[in-house]
RNA sequence: GUUCCGGUAGCUCAGCUGGAUAGAGCAACGCCCUUCUAAGGCGUCGGUCAAGAGUUCGAAUCCCUUCCGGGACACCA
């Protein structure tokens, strides 16, 4: 058990030998003149148990005057009790977590867990919109991985759509002479003779001539079916794509390290659609309507309207609805899962309301997997409406990152980083500012979408972070080379040192709090907060050359535990730190 | 129309399971590099928490109303 719940749970101890059964905790005080943690729950104690609060207050601060972990203890106001940890307590506090940081979290009983997040297009360029469901899926798999479960990602690319039949329409229209297009066609095996470039181009082309030309449009839809219904060229053709696609994509979810175990996509659930029809016809759960099939999913206690899930267009194409299902049904057969995450913009989130209940309904997923639907919220440009380029397209997230890089390029310390160097250095310090500007809002609020504050580099930002964790890094190095040692926390020496120790204390809370709220973001202001304040301590302090030998110990392995816990929350973020920068 | 989510400093955002004096970054202004990386540190300026009413010992946070902005609402994904 981490220590913060070690002192929580002794005052809860205490409590329950006084008769208050509740479940009492301590925070970090905003008002430090008076103490460093609080306890609030007196007066919530007051009125289930019909007392004075300062009464309660007093019954357990009497007794934690007797425990030496605790100090200062007053009670002030309406019955806050202010606490304090003594010194004692919290160098060893430092000491249990200095060789390993895991000790400072509490791990949660393991389960299963499968991710869908990432959410890219085949045949499409990655873009800015895709940034979001990467960070932060990636982001809570890490975080869940860090606090002891099993994960499994799955891209879950959008491969099924009507993207399919224009790009194959297209390249039919581009290529008319490839044997495959011929009427005896063998089936034998062909080259494809299209390059990531052409694929770049062939998709928006297409898509442009579908909204000018119906027939176009029709003819794209009806190569769409096809795809779905296994046409031996259409689907070797889109395969082609597919695979082509898929490693250009890939590439770039490399750069912003997000990795998926699983790359698969729409279409690799229709091998279960026919399964899934006859299941879900057998349990009488679907039927036709105006020439659709659909399922209801309402419920009585609905205030408001659920529409039914479509599964079959009347033309008899499928849908997300379908192949989403269809995805689960799969899932759920393949892995033994204890609860599956969606990170896809929150404008889904009646969709997936929707698919969850169909699951649940139709009992592909039983009561004791969790589908839980984790959205995020939209990225808007300065006018309110998604980001454009100047030309009017979204913009790509590759040059995005470029135009990040270049300006990091800018402001390496040339006399510090090897020229060799500066490449790869930069681009891992705009990887670092766009997924920490990324993450630092609340998840699920809408927030608007500025280069400029991807390119931000001073101040609550990545580059900050990775500046001061390679200069704790640094400081560490130099003590090594110069054969200095640090074995064990044995001063603290003022309210600075005591800060930094107090922030690390709540840690465990913080991953909690984020892994409840599946939101990164309190662990994107807790990395700024412990930050900052070892930089004030920074520079406060010469740590090397100072003679005091304990001193110096202490505040190096205190370097180090900030040091270790940077590298852990910076790995969640899936931020890498260079050596130099 | 139904329904969901927002409105907090000039800008971008935290804080919302009620807690004491509402925070941060940017921007503006001032100070600190002969000394472990100044992408840093310190300070100043900046707020009717959209408005009104209510619950409470206590409200940015909960309830209600209004105004403003955005989203979703069966053959797109």
């Amino acid at each position: 058990m981490s220590k913060i719940n070690e002192y929580e749970k002794i005052i809860n101890d205490i409590a329950k030998n006084k008769g208050y059964d509740s479940h009492i905790t301590i925070s970090t005080s905003n008002r430090r003149d008076l103490g460093e943690f609080q306890i609030n729950d007196a007066m919530t104690l007051a009125k289930i148990y019909h007392k004075n609060p300062v009464d309660i207050a007093k019954d357990i601060k009497e007794e934690l005057d007797k425990d030496n972990n605790f100090e200062n203890i007053n009670i002030a106001g309406a019955g806050f009790i202010n606490v304090s940890i003594s010194n004692g307590s919290l160098i060893k506090y430092i000491n249990e977590i200095k060789s390993d940081i895991n000790n400072n979290i509490d791990k949660m009983n393991p389960k299963n867990i499968l991710l869908d997040y990432g959410g890219a297009n085949v045949a499409k360029t990655l873009h800015v919109g895709h940034l979001r469901s990467a960070n932060i899926g990636e982001a809570l798999k890490r975080l869940a991985k860090t606090l002891g479960h099993n994960t499994i990602s799955d891209v879950h690319l959008g491969d099924s759509g009507l993207q399919a039949g224009l790009v194959v329409l297209e390249i039919k229209n581009r290529y008319k002479d490839l044997p495959c297009f011929k009427e005896n066609y063998n089936g034998e095996d062909f080259n494809l003779p299209i390059t990531i470039e052409d694929l770049k181009d062939i998709y928006p082309t297409a898509s442009q001539k579908s909204k000018e030309d119906e027939n176009y449009l029709n003819e794209a839809r009806q190569i769409t079916y096809q795809i779905q219904n296994n046409d031996i060229v259409y689907t070797k053709i889109w395969e082609k794509v597919s695979t082509l696609s898929k490693r250009d994509i890939k590439n770039i979810y490399d750069r912003i390290n997000t990795n998926f175990d699983l790359w698969e996509g729409e279409m690799d659930s229709f091998k279960y659609i026919k399964e899934l029809f006859k299941y879900l016809e057998s349990k009488n759960l679907i039927y036709e309507s105006d020439g659709a099939i659909i399922m209801d999913v309402k419920e009585d206690t609905d205030d408001k309207e659920i529409p039914p899930l479509l599964l079959r267009k009347s033309d008899g194409a499928y849908l997300y609805a379908t192949t989403d299902l269809a995805t689960i049904y799969g899932r759920m057969k393949r892995f033994k899962l204890d609860e599956i995450w969606y990170t896809t913009d929150i404008r889904q989130e009646l969709h997936f309301t929707q698919v969850f209940r169909g699951a649940y309904k139709s009992k592909i997923v039983d009561e004791n997997t969790k589908l839980g639907f984790y959205g995020f919220g939209t990225m808007n440009g300065k006018d309110g409406k998604p980001f454009k380029t100047r030309s009017g397209g979204v913009m790509p997230l590759e040059m995005l990152i470029n135009l990040i890089k270049d300006e990091c390029k800018k402001r390496i310390n040339r006399n510090i980083v090897e020229e060799e160097k500066v490449e790869e250095t930069s681009e891992l310090i705009a990887i670092a500012a766009l997924k920490y500007a990324d993450l630092l809002p609340f998840r699920a609020t809408d927030y608007c979408f500025d280069p400029a504050k991807f390119s931000d580099l001073d101040g609550k930002t990545g580059p900050y972070l990775l500046y001061s964790t390679i200069r704790m890094k640094s400081l560490l190095n130099k003590a090594d080379e110069s054969n200095i040692k640090y074995n064990d926390y044995k001063i603290i020496n003022n309210e600075t040192d005591k800060e930094i120790v107090i922030t690390l204390l709540t840690l465990p809370n913080v991953l909690k709090r984020a892994y409840d709220s599946k939101s990164i973001n309190e662990i994107a202001e807790y990395i700024y907060k412990l930050t900052s304040i070892y930089n004030k301590f920074y520079s406060e302090n010469k740590i090397i050359t100072l003679e005091n030998e304990d001193l110096r110990e202490s505040w190096l392995v205190l370097t180090k535990v900030v040091y270790d816990t940077n590298m852990l929350l910076l790995n969640i973020m899936g931020i890498k730190c260079p050596e130099k920068m």
